[in-house]
DNA sequence: CCCCAGGCCGCGC
DNA sequence: GCGCGGCATGGG
């Protein structure tokens, strides 16, 4: 197996020459700061309501409960659950979601949690998987955990020639870059942008910056 | 009309 | 442990 550290790393320099800083996770920090509550609040609510949705479709649900001044935790908690699913709907599955929300808004309030919750608790909650909880870790807990997702699958496929289950990728990235938050964070929004421009289903590799890395021509 | 999008759960095997 | 159906909206 070509699972050269330098290998990944160079991959992930040439993504980053590529595509610049993409600054992961987005959030409203200035809604935030008028509301007064914590922006690492509306990354756990991004996590669940982007579960297999076009971040677009999230973005509308976001709008909603910002209008609505309820893009945190107290406000999912005291929303009644119909009025909840009519202000995410727009983002799918809005009825699974909908609970999923209170879940999590219930066990990890107060959101500072997320600084020592482990993975097993956060797998515990119902809604919440391997991708959706390394996601909370990663960006709103700030902790070394690797994010992979159906894009991070497909493009190890085709660069290394690598499969493998969600443990066994996020073992592979984790054992072949330095233990670095930042990098983490970038390297998977990279990632997910390359599989956006050129890594598709239907692949563009003759203008991909990376095809020179590639075992798939 | 079709397929897809920053998954997860519950089930059968 | 793995594979599958169900869940739902909006865009191409």
């Amino acid at each position: 197996m070509r699972s050269s550290r330098s290998e990944l790393l160079e991959v992930y320099e040439t993504l980053l020459n590529a595509y610049g800083e993409q600054n992961w996770w987005p959030v409203d920090l200035r809604y935030h700061r008028e509301m007064g509550s914590d922006p690492r609040e509306e990354i756990v609510i991004g996590a669940i309501l982007t579960q297999n949705t076009a971040w677009k479709n999230v973005e509308r649900a976001l709008d909603n409960l910002k209008r609505a001044k309820l893009l945190s935790f107290e406000g999912i908690l005291k929303t009644p659950v119909g009025k909840l699913q009519e202000l995410i709907r727009p983002s799918g599955y809005y009825r699974q979601k909908a609970e999923r929300l209170k879940n999590v808004a219930e066990f990890l309030n107060p959101v500072s949690s997320v600084e020592k919750i482990s993975r097993e608790e956060l797998l515990d909650i119902k809604g919440v998987g391997r991708e959706t909880a390394d996601a909370v870790l990663l960006y709103a807990g700030n902790r070394p955990f690797f994010v992979i997702d159906a894009y991070t699958k497909r493009i190890v496929k085709r660069v290394f020639g690598i499969e493998g289950s969600y443990e066994g990728l996020r073992r592979w990235f984790e054992d072949n870059l330095p233990k670095d938050i930042k990098l983490y964070k970038e390297f998977h929004a990279l990632l997910d942008e390359h599989a956006k421009r050129f890594c598709r289903k239907k692949p563009a590799c003759d203008k991909c910056p990376i095809n020179h890395l590639c075992t798939q021509p």
